[in-house]
DNA sequence: ACGATATTCAACCAATTGGTTGACGTTTCC
DNA sequence: GGAAACGTCAACCAATTGGTTGAATATCGT
């Protein structure tokens, strides 16, 4: 049920990943551009991008040799709604939650 | 600067710990209580409840033999106040920005 | 065609994570 | 005082994570 939240929230864990985001927040950017302020490989930042897009945060398309960078604000929009309806959960029917999990944890 | 946003988001990428805060929600339970309807053992739904009250999600008093978990909702609310304000910022500076990183990925 | 640029891949490594089991310390109840 | 209930600790395990380096693959400019 919830696999892409599970990838989001696990992506927004890393304080290199969140840093990415708010350079992009700017404007789109060539991978070796995002990798430029910081101090480790190339390779690295690579990685972190990839993780990135499997959460749906970004976007990667290759013009050229170049890869662009864009921000996907849709997967924050679930993350960010999932905190907001936290609080306006109703009651539980233990029964059916139970039921719920034994599906969702398989 | 946020390694308290770190762990508040590594916390929430688990589903077994997603599931727990909801239960919370209902109301304040014991240990064995929030580990019954999971096919795991209390033992890692303990570790899970650390690394929930590792992260300021939720707090833990021990009355008597039991152990009270409470949902604590500020470091929630510090999580979301970072999405939310994710896309209301304004331009960088780049120098300054490369500056703050430096220091925070120290 | 060649050299430089942009990016990924593959292999490796240390540290962390999510789970297990069994032993252990407390508190309660009879 | 002794058994049962509550919860954690310690040791272990397999899988994942975050990083490295070096080689490989495209693409571009001349």
């Amino acid at each position: 049920m919830t696999p892409a939240l599970d990838h989001v929230f696990a992506a927004l864990a890393d304080p290199t990943r969140r840093a990415i985001l708010s350079m992009l927040l700017e404007d789109d950017m060539a991978v070796t551009d995002v990798a430029e302020p910081f101090e480790m490989s190339l390779a690295a930042i690579s990685k972190h991008l990839s993780v990135l897009t499997a959460a749906g945060l970004i976007s990667q398309e290759k013009r050229g040799r170049v890869k662009w960078c864009k921000l996907e604000p849709d997967a924050l929009r679930e993350a960010s709604a999932w905190m907001q309806g936290f609080g306006q959960m109703g009651s539980i029917d233990l029964d059916a939650f139970e039921a719920f999990l034994a599906r969702e944890l398989d």
